[in-house]
DNA sequence: ATGGGGTTTAACCAAATGGTTAATATTGCA
DNA sequence: TGCAATATTAACCATTTGGTTAAACCCCAT
């Protein structure tokens, strides 16, 4: 027997859809009923407003995806393994959902407050990945090196792509398979990269 | 004698920062009359419609300050340097205008066709970077990589810290100074990460 | 001064948009 | 079956928004 999905979860999925491809400001109410093949009322018996529409999304989702990439740093215990496998964790979870990167940090920039709080979530692998910098200088594998310019440079080497793709793929006149098989190579090149850099 | 702003230029300034900070979409030609400090149908006197006007401003904006960041490259004749003076020329000019990477970011990705003829300017610039790590390779000065992800990896570093400002500088708890700083600091530092981990 | 071109304004308009209401359809259950 | 709660819809509303119009204003060459 085929479960059907229920109205709140096809809207959630149409909202997420329009959210992440027109931006909070640029999305539409009727847009999202369409989308959900329901009625614009019915959205506001859901959800009483946009801004309530909004952030039923994007604490799902954003959160389900960052949660699971921050974890990677908790649960390592030396540096190099903790980079790969972040940074490999990182780009799968944004394959899946190759939007979401650019939707957050745009959101980000128009409401800094409300939505940083998420963002704290993260704080625990943060100061995880500090400690491991710390004893990896200690141990001298790694030369001297700021940690959180470490940190800044991992995740722009994993989020820029995704963030910068309709330019990136152009640039390199890429199509999606393309883009696809670049992201999965990088798995492998950017912990090399990174880690090529920092070591003693 | 104090040369003021013609009606225009004001307008254009003021449109700039109403499009940075709400991107298209949120930003209301009220709000660029406001800031211009004139009425909204002399907006329209000047820029017949909101699309028009947004041009105006992305145009200039955005070709000003990629313009020289390219045009480091086209004038490099070895690697290193090429990636020393496009990372401090880049990182410098962005400081100016620090709205300006996720406007351009956003936008295109909200409307892929019509913007992006405008990064075709740097196609100069990109063949040249490839040239310049051919020669290299050749040379054994560098490891083997692919040139295209190189340049990913190096307006990775530059463009981040930028585009995702609201998100770093609360994970880190930065000011704006520390924020500066660290950008100025960057200028030595991401030149530095990257080379270390292609030198040969 | 004055007439005419470019500039600026107040008032206005039509369409779009977020949100509401009241009535109807469906479902679960006593 | 019948009734109450829930789900869904069509029609409607107030406000916002991009855009227009026609009149007023300013400046300067004649």
């Amino acid at each position: 027997m085929v479960e059907e999905a229920t109205t709140e979860q096809r809207i959630l999925e149409a909202a997420r859809k329009v959210f992440t491809r027109k931006g909070m400001a640029g999305a539409r109410m009727q847009e999202v009923a369409d989308e959900a093949g329901i009625n614009k009322a019915l959205l506001h018996y859901y959800f009483r407003s946009k801004q309530q529409l909004f952030e039923g999304v994007f604490k799902g989702s954003a959160q389900r995806q960052l949660g699971c990439v921050w974890k990677t740093l908790e649960e390592a215990d030396s540096l190099f393994p903790a980079i790969e496998r972040f940074v490999s964790t990182y780009l799968e979870r944004m394959l899946d959902e190759p939007l979401m990167p650019q939707f957050i940090i745009s959101e980000l920039n128009r409401d800094p407050n409300g939505l940083l709080e998420m963002i704290d979530r993260g704080q625990g692998g943060r100061s995880r990945f500090l400690h491991l910098v710390e004893e990896a200088l200690k141990r001298g594998e790694i030369i001297d090196i700021d940690p959180r310019e470490l940190l800044v440079n991992m995740m722009a080497l994993c989020a820029h792509p995704f963030i910068a793709r309709p330019m990136l793929t152009h640039i390199h006149g890429m199509n999606d398979e393309a883009f696809r098989r670049m992201i999965l190579k990088r798995r492998r090149t950017v912990p090399e990269f990174i880690i090529r850099s920092i070591r003693n």
